[in-house]
DNA sequence: ATTATATATTTGTACCTACAATAATTGTTA
DNA sequence: TAACAATTATTGTAGGTACAAATATATAAT
């Protein structure tokens, strides 16, 4: 019985994390792929990178990442250039109006991130992000 | 800093959950948000439900459960009818083609769900439900 | 070198989510 | 009762997910 209830209440919890974080964006017109996929850029600190790279470190493994880059180089949050040594590869670099959008959010966001973990102790944190590594071995 | 983790890994736990599940319906031809009115009509045991009783009971609150429902009709696994008492509202339950598709995908998932939980004792599964309920006693 | 295979990205489609607007019906109230 | 508000469901639209197929380029094999 509580196998099912590990199964529904992991979905809900991860829904109500991604809707806090949406919620927390909507203000700046990003979704949380677009913001994660910026987050992703600035980590590589002016190295482009490629598609294969953003997708794999996405949540969601099967996003369809030229689509959501598409959106932010419409909002010019992002470049985008062939890649000259691979040419089926294309470069994907944050641009500074990317970067100070960033700057703007990241607090904002580190507040909501915040807000809900002070819902725990700090053992009571460190047990469950224990717990979940132990639910996620696959991979 | 493991603000940033419980997010973001909370995330991840309800992809994962949610794609396993997907997965093992995947034959079936249902998606998970499919499965789950069906299961909740077949709840009501021969008690019609209004698409607002359906969606109060789903994971994603704000799903447009009036198109779901329209698919599950397509594969006349659901009947649609006029409330007579209210005629704003349709009175929404599962065929017998329905309940006998749950019974057969029934054990399916039971296993996905004892799977993945066999992976946690019985002790830290009870401590991570208990985790979980301290997080979103929003709502 | 030509063919086959692998890699990197794009495109297409069905379904879903989020949010807003609309329409129909019912309830309330002045 | 007429006007206004609340309830219930539907429709519209933009963005996303999942899966499969297509395209272009690069690498390997014969």
């Amino acid at each position: 019985m509580s196998a099912r209830s590990l199964v529904v209440e992991s979905m809900r919890l991860g829904q109500f994390m991604s809707d806090e974080i949406s919620c927390a964006l909507h203000p700046y017109g990003l979704s949380i792929q677009q913001f994660n996929v910026l987050r992703i850029l600035r980590g590589c600190k002016g190295t482009p990178a490629s598609l294969q790279y953003i997708t794999s470190r996405m949540i969601h493994k099967t996003s369809n990442t030229t689509r959501i880059v598409d959106r932010l180089l419409e909002k010019n949050l992002v470049d985008r250039k062939p890649c000259l040594e691979n040419r089926r590869k294309i470069e994907i670099s944050i641009t500074s109006k990317g970067l100070s959008l960033l700057t703007t959010i990241d607090p904002v966001i580190d507040e909501k991130e915040n807000e809900v973990a002070s819902r725990l102790t700090n053992e009571e944190l460190a047990t469950l992000l224990d717990n979940y590594k132990k639910l996620f071995v696959t991979l």
